[in-house]
DNA sequence: TTGAAAGCGCTACCAG
DNA sequence: CTGGTAGCGCTTTCAA
C-alpha cells in the first residue's frame, strides 16, 4: 500500500507533525532530523497526498479548462499552452468539452466543484450566462480565454477580434477585392461578431457595403462551412464574391472544399482567408492566409492571472487584449480581371 | 462558504449519517426525512465534497491520461473520446503532454498518484520501461492506449499496426507501384516499426524488398517527414520512388510539402499514403489516403477496460486490436507510366 | 525544537 | 430506521 505521513514518522522516529513540516518547509526542525526524514521519504518513496492535504484546506493543484472541444485544433492548441504553464507552476489540468451545451457546462461545473479545483478557465460559450454566478458567489476564482462575458467581473484574456477583422478586410482591400463575404459564426459568439464588425467597419470606410446575404452564419464545422460557401460561390457572376473571410480556419476550410468543388480555383477566381492560424492552416491546399491568435501568450498570461486570483493578489479585474497577426500565405491574392 | 454535510444536517435537522445515506442510496431512511433532506440539499446548492469522500477511502473519479501531446490532432482526438465515455462513466480526465520525455512521464505519474487517480492512460512511450512498475506495485490500475509495452501485465488497446501496413502496401501494389519508400517514426515506437513490418511483409511476398535507405526514420513532426521525404524525392528518377508509405498523417503532410517544393505533382508523380486519419488528412492538398484507426471505440474500450479493473472485476489482462481502415482519398493514384 | 491533539468533510460501523 | 463516533492523511495551533 501506499506509505502515509505515519509510516514515514514511525520509521524516522518523530511525529507526524515534524514530517509535515520539513515537507512544507515550515517550523523549526534540527537539520539532523530534517535529513532523517527526508532520508526515510525517499527510501518509502513517500508521495504525500494532495487529497488529504487539501481537506485541511490547502489547495488541489488542480485547475479545469472548459471548452467546445479538445479535437478541435483550436482548443487543443489553447489546451496545451495553458497546461504548460498550469505544470510549470504545479498545477495540473481537467479538461471539459462542452459541445457547447449548456446542459454540459452545468455538469462540468458542479463536477469541477465537488472535486475543489482551486479554478476554472472557460473557454467555451453558454447561453445562460447566470450560470456562472453561483461559483462567483463561492468566490472561486474564473477566468476566460478566448470567450468574454461582458458584465462578468472576471480577469478576461482574448485576442482583439475587431482589429482581427480590420486586418483580414484590409488584406484583401489592398489585394484589390471589392465584391466580398464573410462566413460567421452563430452571432451568440462574441468574437465572431466582433471580427465581423471590424472587418465591416473598413469596408464601409472606402463605401463598401455588404448585403445581409452575403453574410452567412455557420456553426463551427467544416461542413457548415462548406455548405454555406457553396451557396455563395453559387451565385451569378456578377454578384458572386470574388473574396471570403471566414471567421476561422475551419469554416475556411470548408469554403475551400466549396471552391474545389465548383471547380473554382483558390486563389485565382476565390480568395480565402481565415482566422485563427491553427495547424490545420498550414496543410490545406493552399495553404491559408489567415488571422493568427497568439494561443501560446494568451494561455500563459490565462493561467498566471488565475493563479494571481486564487492566491488573492489579483489586481482589478483585466481585460487583457492581444495582437492578432496576419499570416499571409497562398488562399489569398488579386483578383482576376474579368 | 460551501455548504457541507452539516449544514444540510443541521438545516434538516437530522444527523449528518442520515444526510450521508440518502447521499449514497444506503442504508434505510424513512422516505419522508429522504425528501427533506433531499430539499435541504436543493436549497442550499449542496455539492459533496469529492476530495473528502475519496480521504475516506473512496474513489477519486479522476482519471490521468499520458499522450506525447494534446495539441497533436491525433492524440486530441484520443483525449476526446476518452473524455467522453469518462465523463459518461462518472469520471473526469486531467491531461498530459509529455513530449516523449521520460522525465516528463515521470513527473506526471507521481503527480496523479499524489492526486490519487483512481486509474492512468498511457498513450505515451517511454525510454524506461520500469517508471511503470512502481504504479502497478502499488495496484495503481494502469492501461494503454495506441502504444504498448510488452511484457507489462495490462489492458491494452491498439489498432492492428502490422495488418494496416499490409493495407498500405496492398494499396499501393493494387495502383500498380513497384518503387515504394518508407517515412517511418523512430524505431523505437513499436507501432511504427509493425506498421513498417506489414507493409515490407506484404511487399516481399510479391518480391520487392526495399533498400535501407528507402525506409526513412523521422521524428513526428511535419518538418521531420518533409527533410527525409526531399532527400528521397531527390533521388535520380531511376532510384526515386513513385509511392511513400508514411507512418503518420504529420510524416504524410510533410511528404506532400517536399513533393510541392520538388514540383512533382501528387498522385501523378509521387504517391502519398498516411496513417491514423486524423483530421488532417481530410484538409490537405490533395486530401490524403490514409489508413484509419477507429479513435472513438479505442478511447471507449480503454475506458471500459480501466474501469472494470479499478471495480476489481478485471479479466485477465486483454490485448484489444482493432482493425485499421483504408481510406483513399485523393493522394494515391496509379504510377505515371514512364 | 518537538509532539499531542483538534479538526477538514465524509463514510461506515454499531449501538439504540 | 436513526444518530453517535471512529477514522481517512495531513495541517496547524499550542503546550511542553
Amino acid at each position: 500500500m501506499k506509505a502515509t505521513i505515519y509510516d514515514v514518522a514511525r520509521e524516522a522516529g518523530v511525529s507526524i507533525a515534524a514530517v509535515s513540516q520539513v515537507m512544507n518547509g515550515k517550523g523549526k526542525i534540527s537539520e539532523e532530523r530534517r535529513t532523517e526524514i527526508l532520508k526515510v521519504m525517499e527510501k518509502l518513496n513517500y508521495q504525500p497526498s494532495v487529497i488529504a492535504s487539501a481537506l485541511t484546506g490547502k489547495k488541489t493543484y488542480t485547475l479545469g479548462l472548459l471548452v467546445p472541444d479538445i479535437s478541435n485544433p483550436f482548443f487543443a492548441e489553447i489546451a496545451r499552452a495553458v497546461e504548460d504553464q498550469g505544470h510549470s507552476l504545479g498545477y495540473s489540468l481537467v479538461i471539459c468539452s462542452t459541445d457547447n451545451k449548456d446542459e454540459r457546462v452545468e455538469r462540468y461545473l458542479s463536477l469541477l466543484q465537488q472535486k475543489s479545483v482551486d479554478g476554472m478557465i472557460i473557454g467555451t460559450g453558454m447561453d445562460n450566462k447566470d450560470m456562472l454566478t453561483p461559483l462567483m458567489d463561492r468566490a472561486i476564482p474564473i477566468v476566460m480565454i478566448a470567450r468574454e462575458m461582458p458584465d462578468l467581473a472576471v480577469h478576461t484574456v482574448v485576442v482583439d477580434d475587431f482589429v482581427g477583422g480590420t486586418m483580414a478586410a484590409k488584406h484583401l482591400l489592398d489585394l484589390g477585392h471589392t465584391r466580398l463575404a464573410i462566413l460567421a459564426e452563430h452571432a451568440k459568439v462574441i468574437s465572431s461578431r466582433e471580427r465581423v464588425k471590424g472587418f465591416m467597419a473598413t469596408l464601409s470606410e472606402i463605401g463598401i457595403k455588404l448585403s445581409e446575404d452575403h453574410v452567412r452564419n455557420c456553426r463551427y464545422t467544416v461542413e457548415d462551412g462548406k455548405r454555406e460557401a457553396l451557396e455563395l460561390l453559387e451565385l451569378p457572376a456578377a454578384e458572386r464574391p470574388t473574396a471570403l473571410f471566414c471567421c476561422n480556419d475551419m469554416l475556411a476550410i470548408g469554403a475551400l472544399q466549396a471552391a474545389k468543388q465548383l471547380k473554382l480555383r483558390v486563389p485565382e477566381d476565390i480568395s480565402v482567408i481565415g482566422f485563427d492560424n491553427t495547424i490545420l492552416a498550414s496543410v490545406t491546399d493552399p495553404p491559408l492566409t489567415t488571422i493568427a491568435q497568439p494561443i501560446e501568450p494568451m494561455g500563459k498570461k490565462v493561467v498566471d492571472l488565475l493563479i494571481l486570483e486564487l492566491k488573492k493578489k489579483s489586481p482589478a479585474k483585466q481585460r487583457v487584449v492581444m495582437l492578432p497577426e496576419l499570416i499571409v500565405r497562398q488562399s489569398t491574392a488579386a483578383p482576376s480581371k474579368v
